[in-house]
DNA sequence: CCTACCGATCGGTAGG
DNA sequence: CCTACCGATCGGTAGG
């Protein structure tokens, strides 16, 4: 929205193409830092030094750092709602969906969890209730869709055969994309390549972690009762 | 430890008594403050006031800010060590013990993504490190061993039959026990309530999403490869 | 354990 | 878009 113009191709840039490419450029930095440090970690001086401004010249582009922070959220929220929404079209049965999500995810979103405490903390209940329907829309849809075909083809357990609601599932996939903890890659049970966790989190989520042999027998939910040897 | 004058039953404290209870007040205060609102979030003052002292007085009982995060963390994390450990030594069968890990994790912690973003980049490498360390002790591992007993009793697949390790099952159980988002108690597609998430998630966990018939097609990890109608 | 106070840093504004 | 600067707040110290 708001290019207008692309009459002059090469010639000097006009002063509201240069006002648009600061924007970018003040986006992109703010991205980079808010992503890798949250919200109040960030300060906009450092913002500003990124991008070779003075930190009052953010303020003729943002109208404080929470719009600052709402601009770079709602961006990256766009981008995620795209890929999940290509993947989704690509129909390409609910195991490979599945791992391509997971690849796709945390290469645009290193910390997700840091992204929900900063919307429900951070931010005024305004700014607050806005973020939270683009997330909801963005991640929370797409992925629900994705589980809703599987359950619509019959490849899922419906709901109301002891299946999980969509929506329900898109949250707990949210959950397991998180990374298992700082950046140490020591031991994490076989979690440190993008690959191999891929592969864990749609092999648990699709089949479970019961030995073929106990299936069926805590189908309604109830005690396994199993013991030592 | 250090709990030397029990003698005087009811007299008047002895100042190490009183400096010892002083001590667990501002504890109290500060892991309320520090567990709903994060490291940066909270300041000394707040902490504080929350236990009637002045902010300097905070640094009688605690060398700085970090330190008293840290112990506020340790201890907590102890406490989730015990019950989990607690859980683990009930020995009654898988799916139940997990429902009694999601039932009690969440009571004690509210927000476990916020702790592990804080201990990976508030505090200084040293400090850091050993909170990992306290991390991977008191859940990690009492979580991993839950499942490793399920894979020696044969009820969990093994890894070597495309089973997931104990660890790696830990994390993405610890994923999602992360609450949704915020407090909007909106549709969660039934995540609502903390019995039916238990459910869910075991569900999810033992059973896999894919419908029964499906079962067994996908087990090498390929393309389910199905279609609409 | 208090009063008083420090330097540093924060988000944001004035004025050009 | 810069310089200069604001009040507020931060973690922490001095001195008693």
């Amino acid at each position: 929205m708001e290019v207008r113009t692309l009459a002059r191709r090469g010639a000097t840039p006009s002063r509201a193409d240069e006002s648009a490419e600061t924007r970018q450029a003040i986006l992109r930095a703010a991205r980079e830092l808010f992503m890798a440090n949250g919200y109040r970690a960030v300060s906009t001086r450092q913002i500003a030094d990124a991008c070779g401004l003075t930190q009052p010249a953010l303020y003729r582009h943002f109208s404080d750092k929470q719009e600052l922070y709402a601009a770079v959220l709602e961006e990256e929220l766009d981008t995620m709602r795209l890929g999940l929404e290509r993947i989704h079209a690509r129909n390409l049965g609910i195991a490979e969906q599945l791992r391509q999500v997971i690849r796709f995810m945390p290469t645009t979103r290193q910390d997700l969890a840091q992204m929900f405490h900063d919307i429900a903390h951070e931010l005024d209940q305004e700014t607050h209730a806005r973020l939270q329907v683009a997330f909801e829309r963005s991640m929370i849809a797409p992925l629900a869709a994705i589980f809703a075909d599987g359950i619509h083809n019959g490849v899922l357990r419906d709901p109301a055969h002891g299946g999980v609601p969509p929506v329900a599932a898109a949250y707990l996939l949210l959950g397991m994309l998180q990374r298992p903890t700082g950046h140490t890659d020591r031991e994490r049970g076989g979690l440190a390549s993008l690959e191999q966790r891929a592969e864990m989190i749609v092999s648990m989520m699709l089949h479970g972690l019961l030995a073929s042999d106990a299936r069926d027998n805590t189908a309604a939910g109830h005690t396994t009762g199993s013991r030592d040897t």
